[in-house]
DNA sequence: ACTTGGCACTCCAGGTGGGGGAGTGCCAGA
DNA sequence: TCTGGCACTCCCCCACCTGGAGTGCCAAGT
């Protein structure tokens, strides 16, 4: 048996053929040396096998296997090796006598014991980088990201907007738009910009306003936004008589901004590419597009990601969407250090090249992060 | 001959069967009667034919015609028609021997002559003002509006932010989110928010902020952008020396936003409603959804429309883009009175329900001008 | 002059029936 | 344990056919 598989790739420095787990398992017992080199060939053989796959979207042989890869055996061996990875349920074949696909397990096998990442060239690089510095704001910053994910990947790119928890209050501006109608906007330290319409009983004349401008930055700046929601319910209370009021509704919507924050941001880009892989999806690609519309479910997706700097990957029905079980997905967060602003990723089939795709959502995260960690 | 054709659909009341054109034309001498009576019955068979073909997507027969549709008269007589039609190019077969099927300009003159408008039924017009009016800001309006017009007509949704061009200048407020440099966020009377950031040479008090920012509202507060914006380039000129370098910087971004205006934001939905059409686009779905994501094309596309309550039709080619040519494009644009505030329309094939998307893209976006209009 | 039924003709859709070929599983021998 | 050989399976493709829907035209009717 080849050892179970872990939930999460890796972004570091390539680890492809780590040693075997323990050779624990039924069959006949053969001597650990030779047990290894069978081992390994066989994983061999799986890679070879989803490589071709990825490339040819064909069912692979065991001669075609045995010719293109100098895998030193002859297709009857290669055949053996199938036979087993067939047993252990790592690939299949459509119909007797094709070919062998891999299967969902076959690739996260090859996702976690057998994909290093594949470095960017240096113009990759330079190109990433020119691209994400020509950004002049952050609405800039995410929609030029989300553009470069896909065009690199050729998939669907997922970009979170950085999301309000982890920051914290820079300032908060309010003005009347209209007579009893406030405007509350407010403005965090990574540069986003939340806005709200507030309905207050009475017009208010300008310096009220201001004061309560006045009042809500004193209490609100410089906390972080959960923080900021508390004190907020307390703000009414300690005020004077004749703002509560106003206090009161001002702070029942800036804490909902805060708190529930339900219009987290996504970006998306390149659905254009689901066509290209259309067949790959059957006739599910109506699903596919319906799902990626859906914001809940596009931060069910990259929201997972924990830490910038780890890559996940999702394959098939490991994204927990009935929708995407024919895709997988590639998610990564960007942030400064330890704290991740938000999360990115890439959806596309799952017969994909796993270790580009891995390398170049994590190359973008990092420019991202950098970029928005410099302020 | 059958009249030509304009460019313009019509939202108001039906204007189905209006009178003939000239009789001008080559072809033997006829009567008046007789020739209007003949006219009249063409166009009856074209409307049957794009009718029972949105309807089927097959190509439709005389038999099939004459059964279905009260003409009284028979098939042979309808294929006569028919292949007067098709000398005309209002429709063409995909092969000898097979039904007919509109062409362009049968579309064409199907929506200039012969659609009315399919009024909306009582629940449609509830839903809708019940779904628009749960809105709480601009985003969730234009959010929701395109999801709405997405799922009232079953295609892919277009909806553009409200335009700077036609707004004033209600606030500007202007922050220092890190030592040296500026976070200045516009302020519209649409409730529309701009933001940008600004660097400057140096550190400023906060006084100095106040004051620049005192001086930008004086000066431009209550103006049309356009007018805000020829003012703030002579705004450096009258200050202070101390804050003049400060202000041309500021001016400077303030101009780019008002004039350049490049990011004018556009919401899609829908797209997933492409697939169902998949047939009618042939193998050029993906060119659809690649145009769809330039902002430059969507614009091209429902930004034509001039003044509410139009709704324009362009089919195939009118649309003027070339990975659109098998589609049909329907849009006009909401505001408040003579005023457009933005565009708004749908993509779809070319065999669509015309009267009844029109219908609806017409209602969405009447609401949407009132809901918007009174602030 | 228009309408109608009849009729021969065209052409696609869909079903049928083989090969050709790629791939497999198994077995016996090295 | 590996290898070559061999029989077998099953898909894919093509060629063929046939039913049916639809047309165009013509001659007769109104």
């Amino acid at each position: 048996m080849i050892p179970g598989s872990g939930r999460h790739g890796r972004a570091g420095p390539a680890n492809r053929r780590v040693g075997p787990g323990g050779p624990v398992g039924p069959g006949p017992v053969v001597t650990e040396g030779v047990r290894d080199v069978l081992e390994e060939r066989r994983l061999e053989v799986l890679r070879a096998i989803v490589e071709d796959f990825v490339l040819s979207n064909e069912p692979v042989g065991s001669k075609a296997l045995a010719e293109r890869h100098a895998l030193g055996v002859s297709p009857a061996t290669v055949r053996n090796d199938m036979a087993a990875l067939e047993d252990e349920g790592y690939i299949t074949q459509p119909h007797t006598s094709a070919g062998r696909i891999p299967t969902d397990k076959g690739y996260r096998l090859f996702v976690d014991r057998l994909s290093g990442v594949k470095p960017l060239s240096r113009a990759e690089r330079r190109a990433i980088q020119n691209f994400l510095e020509g950004a002049v704001d952050l609405d800039d910053v995410v929609l030029r990201s989300v553009r470069l994910l896909a065009q690199l990947t050729r998939q669907v790119a997922v970009v979170q907007y950085p999301s309000l928890t982890s920051s914290r209050v820079r300032h908060i501006e309010v003005v009347q738009i209209s007579p009893g109608r406030l405007l509350i906007v407010l403005i965090t330290d990574t540069a986003r910009v939340e806005q709200r319409i507030v309905d207050v009983a009475e017009p208010l004349e300008e310096d009220v306003v201001a004061e309560l401008r006045a009042v809500l930055n004193r209490a609100l700046g410089g906390r972080r936004l959960a923080d900021a929601a508390a004190e907020a319910a307390t703000l009414p209370e300690g005020a004077s008589p004749g703002l509560r009021p106003q206090l009161t509704a001002l702070a029942t919507v800036l804490i909902e901004t805060l708190v529930e924050r339900h219009e987290e941001r996504i970006a998306l880009a390149g659905t254009a590419n689901l066509t290209r892989s259309a067949l790959d999806f059957s006739d599910s690609l109506r699903m596919i597009l319906e799902a990626l519309e859906e914001q809940v479910v596009l931060l069910k997706l990259i929201g997972w990601a924990r830490e910038p700097g780890t890559v996940t990957v999702r394959i098939g029905r490991e994204t927990d969407v009935d929708a995407l079980r024919s895709t997988a997905v590639i998610a990564t967060s960007y942030g400064r250090g330890n704290a991740a602003l938000g999360g990115m990723g890439v959806v596309g089939p799952k017969r994909m090249d796993y270790p580009g795709t891995m390398s170049a959502v994590w190359a973008v995260a990092n420019y991202v992060g950098e970029l928005l960690g410099a302020d």
